[in-house]
DNA sequence: TGCCAGGCCGGGT
DNA sequence: ACCCGGCATGGC
């Protein structure tokens, strides 16, 4: 029965949000970029670091193999951790270059499973960053969980308390039927609307009165976490 | 002014 | 297999 909850969740989100357009990169490389960048970081500053990359020209992978970390951390400071996140750029571009020789078109040849583990296996790229690259770069139908989802169905009750990533991430997969370009477009909105209720309504202190998913609380009242 | 933001790694139990 | 400290800036 959860999956007629999460289709009806869904519904209930993109009728009264509407679609939010999210993550619209320039180029899939960029988009890469930003969801190492965004690692535990507000996307504002994100963005600062990204324009510091650009205007340094720096914004291609062989740019930033040919960067030295220190140098890349410089550049790359707003978006935080910036000395760990430098070293991850340069890790996830090694990687890019010498399995894919830097081409979106030839990491799209992969399948989306063998994808995934190749990113897991690179350093600084855990589950949620490999999901994002994966469903808003590439365009391949893998659900992003995030703390704002967690939070969300947590205090839905859909999902139980300290579930695993994995977890999460089959039960929404699951509960779309879904093919193609149609399932991306879902899974992209759908996290995106996620996680624009826990910005603005399902936050630490919920203010669950003016939530679009309001009829949708759990008997039981939600969740204080 | 402190808390939080679109995590992940490495070392310790 | 979990748990935890560390990493750091900018906005409210």
């Amino acid at each position: 029965m959860t999956s007629s909850e999460l289709r009806s969740y869904y519904k209930t989100l993109l009728n009264s949000l509407g679609p939010q357009h999210w993550w619209p990169g320039e180029t899939p490389f960029e988009v890469m970029v930003g969801a190492v960048l965004t690692q535990n970081t507000a996307w504002t500053n994100v963005e600062k670091a990204i324009a510091n990359l650009k205007a340094a020209g720096t914004l291609s992978a062989k740019a930033i193999d040919a960067t030295d970390a220190r140098t890349l951390a410089r550049m790359i400071r707003p978006a935080g951790y910036f000395n760990v996140k430098a070293k991850r750029l340069k890790s996830f571009v090694r990687w890019y270059l010498d399995r894919y020789g830097g081409d979106v078109k030839r990491m799209k040849a992969s399948s989306l499973s063998s994808l995934r583990e190749e990113l897991l296996g690179v350093k600084g790229i855990g589950p949620e960053t490999a999901d994002s690259i994966l469903l808003y770069a590439l365009d391949l139908p893998s659900f992003v969980v995030d703390a704002y989802t967690y939070r969300v169905l947590r205090r839905h009750g859909l999902v139980l308390e300290g579930a695993t990533y994995d977890e999460i991430k089959e039960m929404l997969e699951g509960a779309f039927d879904e093919t193609g370009a149609a399932r991306v477009r879902l899974f992209n909105e759908f996290h995106a609307l996620l996680v624009a209720v826990g910005k603005d309504w399902c936050k630490p202190t919920p203010r669950c009165e003016t939530c679009p998913l309001r009829e949708h609380l759990p008997r039981s009242g939600p969740e204080t976490l």
